[in-house]
DNA sequence: CTGCAAATACGGGTTTCCCCCGGGATGAAT
DNA sequence: ATTCATCCCGGGGGAAACCCGTATTTGCAG
């Protein structure tokens, strides 16, 4: 019987390691290689052609969604999974427009993953629960899609989130500081939240932020 | 030749599962038990003592820390080793005060976290690299020890932490927005901080606070 | 070419934040 | 009994945040 070849993209070493092996465990699997960020991976892609892919969404370099799009490019019969630390409801379509046939939460447990990876390689798709409730809650709760981010609204998003005021913003981006307050502005309403707390915990929770 | 028998303390099944394979993987080793928290980890520690405990700092129910301090109040010879996400730079004395022997990263790899078990389990204390720094860097830094929360303090910090406005926390905790705003300005001047962006920085990396 | 989205900038207004100052009440510790 | 920490409350003020507009330039897609 043949094994199932997989990929595994993540920036933790120890979680990599360890996914790795929870992996070999299973009969059905092997793990054929496994790397730390997506341009080390599309690298890889070049020597060994995985089954299914393992994806962190959220890694310095290029980000899994990029790495998903160019790699899918050049072989679009990839299949990749998003793993990540939280639900990320902004970015779903960004992600299935980008090719990515499951997603699944790094809180879940290897049985999930397991399905995850069978049924993604069967052909099918896997949300986990979490991740199709809080989508599902979305489409009701807000009837247009969610807004997209601008390119300087996203940088502004980050220099926020790192705590930075308007005005040492508008210094590090040499804008008025009323240009720093309309992106703010505009930010706060397509995350829909009400100051700077809730806005970091929103970026966070979406992958538009992590720590370090 | 008698195995290191090592405990494993993490909310995060997959990373649990994960580094248990790991530590499978070496022959000195043996993970004698793995949980999800600290409460149950005190269960587990009736039946089986482990030699070295890997133990998350943040975790539900019970926080490393706490679930630290109990299990050496009653087995005074357990060696644990902090594993966390970030380098908290505050906590450290807490943890060291608590009886912890150890303190690396989720982002180390397998070597690391093997010579950090060997050299804890001989009695010595390992501490990572990043974390020695920052350590270092604070103590030349700031002179005086690190300024301890009350427990108000932690309540409005909380709070503050999950996007909460000055009047909100008021309302929440029957108390004046005059008083809320006092201990806001203590909390910042204790975390070392200027506005709410920093502040749920520093309580992310310092465990004070976590996301969902 | 034309329409549209994005980025830039300004003005004026309200609210919230953040800091300074002060005082009073409590309870624990010495 | 005095000291100390903690919690509570208040005034006042400046800075920043936040909300409401309008308006110009740029660039791209239809």
């Amino acid at each position: 019987m043949k094994k199932i070849k997989i990929a595994i993209i993540d920036d933790h070493d120890l979680f990599r390691e360890g996914i790795r092996l929870v992996l070999g465990q299973i009969e059905d699997f092997e793990v054929v290689f496994d790397t730390s960020n997506g341009a080390l991976f599309l690298e890889f892609l070049k020597n060994s052609l995985p089954d299914v892919v393992l994806m962190d969404i959220n890694m310095p370099v290029m980000d899994g969604v990029e790495a998903t799009r160019k790699a899918l490019a050049s072989y679009p019969g990839l299949k990749v999974i998003a793993l990540t630390m939280f639900s990320d409801t902004t970015h779903y379509t960004q992600m299935i427009n980008a090719g990515i046939k499951g997603f699944i939460l790094k809180k879940s447990n290897k049985f999930e993953l397991q399905q995850a990876i069978n049924t993604v390689y069967s052909g099918g798709n896997y949300f986990s629960q979490e991740i199709l409730q809080k989508m599902a809650f979305r489409s009701v709760n807000v009837s247009s899609g969610p807004d997209r981010m601008t390119q300087r609204e996203l940088e502004v998003l980050d220099l926020v989130c790192n705590g930075f005021t308007s005005q040492e913003i508008s210094d590090k981006l040499f804008i008025s500081i009323k240009t720093v307050e309309v992106h703010r502005t505009n930010i706060f309403h397509k995350s829909d939240v009400r100051n700077v707390g809730e806005l970091i915990l929103w970026a966070i929770k979406n992958n538009y932020f992590s720590i370090e």
